[in-house]
DNA sequence: ACTGGAAATGAATCAAGGT
DNA sequence: AACCTTGATTCATTTCCAG
């Protein structure tokens, strides 16, 4: 085993309001660092054995404190398998940042003064995370979102789609002076740099571990591609990688691929044989190998609303077939109008044509300086603007 | 002015830790809401002087310049005289917090029960905002990204490219039925639900304000196509949106411009002038039909027992399920039999196929000169009579 | 073996209205 | 306030199964 670099530990500041006794500052002499290990064990307790300021990054999953009501049904009866796990359950939002607090602060003591930490979670548990983490004196570098490919919709149409988590991704101090692979990461992604909003799909099919009732082994896996997004950005191989809810071990994996050593914490025993027994076929690839596939170049999506909202076409514009038989009109919602009915570009113009399904971008024109031409232009113009941005 | 809705003063929720005291629950007797003005005062002033629940949706861009002392609010100055960086840090840190959550807790007083709030922030503040309104008792609906589509590069390389920024939507409470246009949305946006995440450029160009000497008027001007994307999901026209913190007034142009009323709560006059000159010229979109949000349109609702009375089907008359699996005969009551087991059309639907819940208008089915036909057939015709008849 | 359609599924704070 | 009834609601992808 060795430690390039090892720092003092740090005593953990108080964090604002908080009353609780703070975990012990030193570890046991002698404790050493159990490199491609998983430990058994409780997260905090597990952490104040390992000896301070000894790993290089922290990736972390913890619960999210979804705090479910009910069953969900989607429009076809079949329920939604839920992550009903006690592990998930919290009695209030007190305890989850009694909680928060303690596993960041062992987290912290256990970081070599450079290290970085990335955290990962959704609304529910997010805000108490960055929050407390800015309390104990992390310094935040970046928030970045998991944009997810194909998310799980909305059911009951009362909300947005929840397509997206968030990572943060915070220095233990300051003025630390962190890895951050830069060139790497732009001369993967066609030369420009990464940006913070990262497109990656879930974790599904092969890669998906299952039970042997082809169940899924845990309920919140997450996929490879996003953990060596993260381990590429901001470790260096031989780094030794600490998460300490390893749950399904896809860190382990990824950092076994990658040829950096890691060191998992998890409880549950089934959890563990899972995540062993992953770790054991999974074999080191290059960088390139890992980097290349995860991004997933389409054309993106335009909303119609987008050019109404842009001013591209104003609310009443008139639209027309080519043949300017048919006439409807803009509205602010990005819905068109003809005559009383309302609906997308798409479903009016299937009703003008009287077929069941038309394309409404290829169909409908607009007329600009008295010349026909096709709202698809328009959706050229977004389309060159957002380019950049991807997907 | 018109106040269709106001919702009891309910006292907030003590947030977790805070020792302040509350603001005050009741507002001046006689209070009234200034519409479509913007009021010269200190944020926090000017909301305890608003009528309590009174406005329908709230947008907020708050500042978060830690620096910025001038634009806290400080409740107790006892603890100054930092000379440690980090001291400093969390001294600004809990001085922020006690900002956030005095507006955060005035504007709720002034929302109607059903009213909800979006707030936009960055990793600076976004986690402290998010932490606090939890607190006080505000139910997050969704986490919103909006990604730019030309964010500044990080010049030095050392992190992602900081390229998009959050915002929070929450309802005043768990239990809010809150307005959100699905299906407005949904139409726009070439007919699948919208996402948590939106691609929309900066403010740039002619719609950047400008000063005399061709500078930008306001730093962090939002770009009129988020604000047009926010008041059409979660606002119906003629409702009132308030912005605590106006500056360059984006908030009230697009109120104006989509038929929306809008308070303005600034504190900077040069910030003020512009917004004033600036909403002027900025025309509503005349024609209502064009303004009013998409919806499924909805119906009456018709007892199945009326298609009996009315003869459209006679008492034991068989329906079955599309496949013909399924057999049941409908009662003089307009319930149906299964077997010897009598119920609704819905729970014998749902007994039928072993499911918790059904709609048995479009799952049971009768023969029309040998063709299987829906019964929701039916209902539509009832209610074709019943909308001609001016029901 | 190949193909086309049906079925399954993913960290979800997922109803409204009347009695 | 608690309970019951009615009936509105899904996208991208993979896997399974029938032909």
């Amino acid at each position: 085993m060795s430690i390039s670099r090892t720092g003092a530990a740090v005593a953990p500041r108080m964090s604002l309001g908080s009353k609780r006794t703070e975990p012990r500052l030193v570890s046991p002499a002698g404790a050493v660092l159990p490199l491609d290990t998983i430990i058994e064990s409780d997260c905090i307790a597990a952490l104040e054995r390992l000896p301070a300021g000894s790993v290089d990054l922290v990736f972390a999953d913890p619960p999210y404190n979804l705090q479910l009501g009910g069953d969900l049904h989607r429009p076809d009866n079949s329920m939604v398998d839920a992550v009903d796990d006690d592990w998930d359950k919290f009695a209030s939002l007190r305890d989850y940042d009694d909680f928060t607090r303690a596993w960041l602060a062992a987290v912290r003591r256990v970081m070599k003064p450079d290290a970085t930490l990335w955290v990962i979670g959704s609304y529910h548990n997010i805000f108490r995370v960055g929050a407390t983490l800015q309390d104990l004196g992390y310094w935040i570098l970046n928030d970045v979102v998991w944009r997810k490919t194909n998310p799980m919709p909305n059911f009951r149409g009362k909300r947005f789609t929840n397509a997206h988590e968030t990572l943060i991704w915070a220095a233990r101090e300051q003025r630390s002076r962190y890895t951050f692979n830069y060139e790497a990461l732009k001369a993967g992604n066609d030369d420009v740099q990464m940006r913070s909003d990262w497109l990656i799909p879930l974790c599904t099919g092969g890669e998906r571990l299952k039970d042997g009732d082809g169940r899924k082994a845990h309920p919140t896996q997450k996929p490879e591609a996003l953990l060596a997004r993260v381990l590429m950005a901001a470790s260096r191989p031989g780094d030794v990688v600490l998460d300490p809810f390893f749950g399904s071990g896809t860190t382990g994996a990824v950092a076994k691929k990658l040829g950096r050593h890691f060191v998992g914490i998890e409880r549950d025993r089934d959890y563990i044989a899972h995540a062993r027994e992953r770790i054991a076929l999974a074999s080191p690839v290059g960088d390139a190998d890992m980097l290349a596939p995860s991004e997933k170049r389409s054309e993106p999506r335009i909303p119609f609303a987008s050019v109404v909202e842009r001013a591209l076409l104003q609310p009443g514009a008139v639209l027309t077939d080519g043949n300017e038989r048919h006439q409807a009109r803009v509205r602010v919602d990005g819905s068109i109008m003809l005559g009383d009915i309302v609906g997308s570009i798409h479903k009016i113009g299937a009703l003008a044509q009287g077929l069941p399904a038309c394309n409404g971008w290829t169909f409908w024109h607009y007329k600009d300086n008295g010349k026909l031409r096709l709202i698809d232009d328009l959706r050229a113009v977004l389309r060159k603007e957002l380019a950049a941005a991807g997907g």
